[in-house]
DNA sequence: CGGCGCTGGTTCATTATTTGAACCATTGGT
DNA sequence: ACCAATGGTTCAAATAATGAACCAGCGCCG
């Protein structure tokens, strides 16, 4: 591992429970010597990425990662765009929605919106970090990623979430090829109990899946009409957000008008 | 300079009208060895801070970005914040609103709203690269920070961008004065003529500008009603986001009820 | 008080990594 | 068939990263 992926794999330890890391703390956390973090961190200072506390001097991201994003959003604008989207989704559903990007080895969830409709829903963090195996999102990007990806992440072994998680690397190939089938993707309880997932993957300009789409809504609440809402809702939004960032499904991805 | 703040250093070639670069165009804007930013660039990549077109193998900005915003955003969040009081100031004043954060050496915009009032409008981009001297949020940030770092920007040589454009540091030290009199900052073609800008500081919580919010008028139109109208809407959206933010003004700011 | 345990920060000889000139393989244009 | 680009690779030499030990400061507790 070469210097600037041990300055950067130090930034991966900020989340959204924890914003603030002092010196000590990272030190343990990424279990290099203090010295080596605290010159990365000075680094990582200088360029912006990270700032530091007046008081406590703890480490916060900084202002570059904002400008980086932007600058991102203006050639690739998936947050953006991403945002009506999930708003019109949520409406139309009455549950809870985000978006979702694939990474290497986890999925991020970027950004989601609430409907106003029920008073229980299930509830979430931008920049949460999932697994791939567990989660319709990331079970809806495998589908549609290149195959030595999927053996990637396969040949780690899987957490088991919950009772209901697939943790047998051949139940998930069964699941990716029925998904491929109807080009949705959806899980129940596997992340979270009692949390019925449904997703749909958003294509790049490469017709790989990039991210995933998602609704997730109590399990209590998944009637038969509500998952053909729900199912067709995210057809259609899929579509559109694959659309407009630019991107286009393989040609073997199922129309919003089959079945 | 480390290996790492190079590697971060690449990352700064990316601009709005510059989303993609190739490896020979990298090695010449940087003017590295060519192995050298070859093996930086694949390190960011493995981390997801860039990633690569399919075809001419291009290098963009990867989706780690993204969720690093994200991070940031849960913990400080301006751009979210902004953007609600960014649009309002637009519809109050019928003129272009952006928000800027200071940096090291220069000043971003990171997010702008437009108003649909007149034809004629100032124009601009996210994540536009901006200096401190020659706009009226650089010089609102300045007049807000440290004594230390206000002399280190100044000590480099100041661009001209038009004719108008202050390159006396003392000069800038006069007008920073001023600034803090009224505690707001506003510019007439120092930085592109015919634009008449005007910006507040925005304050983080160790009562110091981070960064500014600010309002851009084609000049012909500021008449001295216009100009009252945009001054108290500034003083007000300022206060808010500063406020919004978790941030709060020094002892010695001027007060919105003043003057 | 005075020592303990923590914090962030620093030093410097040892070690491992980065560096860069030259190289190869492809591609597209003339 | 050539030339000039492109992205990618190699390996000895040079340079940068490393980490154990070390300060200094703070809050705590008996």
């Amino acid at each position: 591992m070469g210097t600037v992926s041990k300055a950067l794999s130090l930034l991966s330890f900020f989340a959204p429970d924890r914003t603030e890391i002092g010196l000590s703390d990272l030190t343990r956390l990424s279990g290099m010597n203090k010295a080596t973090v605290y010159r990365l961190m000075g680094e990582l200072q200088e360029s912006g990425f990270v700032e530091q506390g007046e008081n406590d001097r703890a480490y916060r991201l900084g202002p570059q990662v904002l400008h980086l994003a932007a600058l991102r959003e203006a050639s690739t604008p998936i947050l953006s765009v991403s945002r009506r989207i999930l708003r019109e989704l949520s409406e139309e559903t009455g549950e809870t929605t985000h978006v979702s990007l694939g990474h290497e080895t986890w999925v991020q969830t970027l950004s989601h919106a609430y409907s106003p409709r029920h008073a229980t829903k299930v509830t979430m963090d931008d920049a949460q970090t999932v697994t791939y195996h567990a989660t319709s999102s990331g079970l809806a990007i495998l589908a549609y990623a290149d195959p030595a990806f999927v053996e990637q992440v396969l040949s780690h072994p899987l957490k088991m979430h919950t009772s209901k998680t697939l943790v047998d690397p051949d139940e998930v190939r069964a699941k990716l090829a029925q998904i491929r089938e109807t080009g949705l993707s959806d899980t129940l309880g596997s992340f979270e109990l009692e949390v019925h997932s449904h997703a749909v993957p958003i294509f790049g300009a490469d017709h790989k899946a990039l991210g995933a789409l998602a609704v997730a809504a109590p399990a209590s609440r998944m009637s038969p009409d509500q998952k053909k809402t729900i199912q067709a809702a995210l057809r259609r939004a899929g579509a559109a957000l694959t659309h407009r960032i630019g991107g286009s499904p393989p040609a073997d991805y199922p129309q919003d008008t089959a079945r």
